[in-house]
DNA sequence: ACGTTATAGTTTCAGTTGAAACCATTTGCA
DNA sequence: TGCAAATGGTTTCAACTGAAACTATAACGT
């Protein structure tokens, strides 16, 4: 018999859903952006300059779906694009002022969201907490390797 | 500056949606089943005979999802619907002979899948996993709520 | 140099999804 | 009783998604 509100993945999923949601819908319609376009833009406030396939390794995203928010955040004029010397397929991306505004509205309301979720973890529960995402993490890594 | 490979949802995230990816590649094409209809499935093994709008709160599914997921089972041969002398609306569902027979296959997967990743916690990490995703859940279904 | 293979990124196509509108039935209440 | 509002569930429509095919460029081996 599963017990489904005890199984662990269902657990996780639901979670992770419930946060997202929460997350995603404090800038979603105010900033136009959705969680994918969101996520790059995110990746490319750390990392400017790097590629869309870059991009989609640092956010574990599929390359259409970095494709398709790259071409979105162009459109709106959110993002750069460069082409780069050395390899004319490969483009060099990175935000523009106006898509710089942007993270930096959305980043710390990102944060705070964050913050106020640990805010009710005792000190040792985030700990663990972030050990034991890392260790599971590992371990689905290894075990998608074979 | 949001620092995207430490943000505690972002990890959630990835992780999820990998240990997701990973038990509905073990049931999906084999028993030709989308991980909507996995759940319906496993919560009506566990709760015969409830509604889909129950199947819907219990899954922490959407109706719309839950009622293609009903129309499909249903379809398969997989669930059985009966109406409710009380209240014709109302669908009582539960698993069909065939849909037992996949429960029962299917669910121990996803068990062994559970057991293998929480074999590698210790104990203590365990423990700590369950309690904090129980008080995380808690804490965004409150914060839910208003 | 030339053809084959690999890589960056885009487009197409065929599902899948969720929000809103919808239908049928029941409930609440004047 | 009868009518408005609520509820269970389905359908519609428009947006989103991923796999596979495609374009353009680069790298490799001969």
């Amino acid at each position: 018999m599963l017990e489904l509100d005890r199984f662990l993945p269902y657990r996780l999923s639901v979670l992770t859903n419930t946060i997202s949601a929460a997350i995603a819908s404090q800038y979603a319609e105010r900033f136009d952006l959705s969680v994918t376009e969101w996520r790059v833009l995110a990746i490319l406030g750390r990392y400017p300059g790097i590629s869309a396939n870059e991009v989609a390794e640092r956010a574990a995203m599929d390359k259409v779906a970095v494709s398709r928010a790259v071409a979105s955040l162009i459109k709106s004029a959110r993002l750069k694009r460069a082409i780069d010397k050395h390899d004319r397929r490969r483009s060099m991306l990175s935000l523009s002022v106006k898509g710089q505004k942007v993270y930096d509205q959305v980043a710390p309301l990102a944060k705070r969201h964050e913050e106020r979720l640990l805010s009710h973890l005792t000190r040792e529960e985030c700990i663990w907490l972030d050990r034991i995402i890392d260790k599971l993490s590992l371990i689905e890594a290894q075990h998608l390797a074979d």
